[in-house]
DNA sequence: GTGGTCTAGACCACA
DNA sequence: GTGGTCTAGACCACG
């Protein structure tokens, strides 16, 4: 598992690290049922305190993504399917509008947005067919 | 101008002003060469300290945004044209990838995604055909 | 006999074991002088550690559930009759403080409360009729 | 503001200190806009670590009964309306369940619980009215 | 002066 | 050996 964080960004570690990880498994790099390192070795591997990355796994679990399961660990529950509900759509959007409205600003269309989503959306796609 | 900020949200307020202003703009309803109201005022207005209001407009200057002007006082730049550089379209691949990826494992598609960004381009425009 | 447990919940193994095994008590599936499945054989029923078994079976015996015996092995005490002593009452009552605070907070009546004890009431009692 | 907590509990202090604000609300002695202590001064005062408290404020804010505010600190939001919703409903049901099949085995009626609730109840009612 | 973040290091519960 | 809890103490962002 490949993690990298930038100890100098003004994201917060803890959230440079449950980005990382959610990218992972975006990527099909994590699935379902794999196990995540245990904080002390990430963080000892990262360098950083296991509280930071304690943080990181919780808030993870929080939002569905993983789970602790004393006999094994911390591990991967995978996408969450039908989760494409109506309020988190309603965050997205919220999400979506501060950046459209900045880069509208900086004379970027609708297309240029769009085209970068396509991008990243067969980044991930193709990652997945591989 | 109507600014709307929420002093119990955990987006800096500073922060949200510069969205807010940003978002103004991108819907033509600050144009370029008008002008922005002084700190104290806004502060006064917002019942927030002067300090907040100074952060925001010196980011929103540094940005490009809106220019200091000793005679005129605070004036909006306008959308900034040809701006769409390669250096910034990095930059929101990085934000969107965060994004995208979080939102792909909540099971959304890439075209409920353009959708979105369709809808708040369509806001934004038909604001400035108005 | 049925016991489900989660592995991935965060209630340890052993309480959700006991809890398992009072509620079939409580819903006569186990009645006084069933007998309980050796610690070995549930353990290895649930695929969990023998002294996770081992653990709840002590718990169910230090309130007076079961009974450990010799020749017979573990054997069910059955419901505790006259047990609603003042004791167990104030306990209760303390348990209950904590939820109905709650829960009065996320804005449920006494009637939805006591629907749902009715509710639970009704369960265990139509499981003994069959 | 009077906050009790046992060191010696199995409870975690964090989650004592949680229940006793939620106590607090529902009893209506913190009401909307009534300010927390400080997660120093409330720590100092219980004799305790700042992180301990602001484990628990964080999870009351998570919860939707406090919220932080820059220039204020950390202020109530109050009794939450409208929050009766199914899912709560769910897990107060799965909550109960396990308490009414332990105490229906130590020879509980369903009226001595509901006596209790209702008690409860009154004590909290009591407690607005005056 | 508030909460947020991070570090360092301890002991415990669970399996 | 895992994560959970708690302590002690530091610096920072925000207002």
């Amino acid at each position: 598992m490949f993690i990298k964080i930038d100890i100098n960004s003004d994201v917060p570690i803890y959230i440079q690290i449950k980005n990382e990880i959610v990218g992972l498994i975006a990527k099909g790099e994590l699935k379902e049922g794999d196990k995540l390192p245990p904080v002390r070795k990430l963080a000892a591997d990262l360098g950083i305190n296991l509280h930071t990355v304690n943080k990181a796994y919780n808030i993870l679990r929080q939002e569905g993504f993983i789970s602790f399961n004393k006999k094994k660990g911390t591990i991967v529950l995978g996408r969450n399917i039908n989760k494409a509900s109506e309020s988190e759509k309603e965050k997205l959007k919220g999400i979506l509008r501060t950046v459209v409205s900045e880069y509208y600003c900086k004379n970027f269309s609708r297309e240029d947005i769009k085209e970068i989503v396509d991008q990243l959306y067969d980044e991930l796609e193709n990652k997945i067919l591989v």
